[in-house]
DNA sequence: CGATCCCGCCAGGTC
DNA sequence: GACCTGGCGGGATCG
């Protein structure tokens, strides 16, 4: 509050459109998404991205919970890359990641890890970071750490991914993924807040993940409700990020879910303000933009594609070594009934069969082609989400 | 006016 | 007590 009035040289022409969270993330992306980078310090990426901290945690969650990142320490990541996409499904789908995306991701990364980097070292004193990610077992936590990873933005993404790929109901709308991943109903004013909260968080993770090309928003064809569609490697945009444009250079200058420009120029020179008394950590210089542009660039013309989604990844020369081990097709049956959450309110239940029902109506349409696939899903099976 | 989602407060955890 | 992390919801902006 206080803060925007600060700000005389920001022009009363503010757009939010400039600064979502989709744009961070494929800034991000841009930034890290190289050979050459094995970590992600947090400070150095806000600074860079010229954003605070705390909207690099959000991007950096949901990218964790999809095995984009795993955490190293405090304040720092390990980059994976978009190859620990597939092997962080794969782990949904056998129900080890189902603890929360901490213990998943530490899974994740020692997969990974003997062919990725990873250890270079990054552990001088990382008690504080190791000791969060060795603790895999819910039991040995506080109820009130587990209550509240339960409503991380992690576990959010990992449900609301779960749930995209087990219905294949085409699409999932905004209404129904929010009822679904909330569990079910206890009384309706509770619900109705604490929908509109995961409403939110739903638009935050949707944000990143479209940014990804993991998803894609749309409206659902009949009630023009808006929707999302899981995309996979089906993502239009090969290169893994959606590359963003600035609104008067998109089609009738709508704005494109997730792809929006971010103020850097604005935040970054008030993040250097702030930030200049830790900066030998880190200096901003203005070729980190443009490195970044570059970056896009080259992603644009498919240098270094990424690759996720468990579906038929294509092949650079890095990522064969990861796909032997994650070369089985992920078996969608095994993947859904293990995930299927379990609905105490009849109209959770029905909508989630309803879900089921168009997976199935799907499935027998390409069960033929696929010798991987295996049977139809059934219903009532459930995991809770807990 | 509903949809979207930025922003930053502040609680909880760690050191 | 400083710092890190991240849940959360107010309220601004968009369509």
């Amino acid at each position: 509050m206080a803060e925007k009035s600060e700000s005389g040289s920001r022009h009363h022409a503010y757009s939010r459109k400039q600064k979502s969270l989709g744009l961070l993330c494929a800034n991000f992306v841009s930034l890290y998404n190289k050979d050459d980078v094995d970590t992600v310090c947090l400070d150095d990426a806000a600074i860079k991205l010229g954003v605070e901290r705390r909207r690099i945690y959000d991007i950096v969650n949901v990218m964790e919970s999809i095995g984009v990142l795993t955490r190293k320490a405090k304040n720092r990541y390990l980059w994976i890359g978009f190859k620990g996409i597939p092997i962080t499904l794969e782990q949904l789908k056998e129900g080890t990641a189902k603890e929360h995306n901490v213990s998943s991701l530490e899974c994740s990364s020692a997969k990974v890890s003997d062919d990725e980097d990873d250890d270079k070292s990054l552990d001088h004193n990382d008690d504080y970071g190791e000791g969060r990610l060795c603790i895999t077992d819910t039991a040995a936590k506080p109820k009130c750490v587990a209550e509240r990873k339960e409503k991380s933005l992690g576990q959010l993404t990992q449900n609301f991914v779960k749930l995209l790929l087990t219905t294949n109901a085409d699409t999932v709308s905004l209404d129904d993924a929010a009822k679904l991943l909330l569990g079910d109903g206890q009384n309706p004013a509770y619900m109705r807040n604490a929908n509109a909260a995961k409403v939110r968080r739903l638009y935050d993770i949707a944000n990143v993940l479209s940014s990804l090309n993991l998803i894609e928003k749309t409206h659902q064809s009949d009630t023009r409700k808006p929707a999302f569609r899981w995309l996979g490697t089906k993502g239009k945009c090969e290169n893994g990020v959606t590359i963003a444009l600035p609104p008067v250079a998109q089609k009738s200058g709508k704005r494109m879910f997730g792809t929006e420009l971010t103020n850097v120029e604005v935040k970054r020179a008030k993040l250097l303000s702030s930030i200049d008394n830790k900066s030998n950590k880190t200096q901003v210089l203005s070729h980190d933009l443009k490195e970044c542009n570059k970056a896009v660039q080259r992603q644009l013309q498919g240098s270094k594609s990424f690759v996720f989604g468990p579906f038929n990844p294509p092949k650079t020369p890095k990522e064969e070594v990861i796909e032997q081990k994650v070369e089985n097709v992920p078996d969608f049956e095994s993947f859904a009934s293990s995930l299927r959450p379990s609905y105490h309110s009849q109209a959770l239940h029905d909508l989630f069969s309803h879900y089921m029902e168009a997976y199935n109506s799907w499935f027998a349409e390409i069960a033929g082609g696929s010798s991987n696939l295996q049977q139809p899903l059934k219903k009532s099976v459930h995991i809770g989400h807990s």
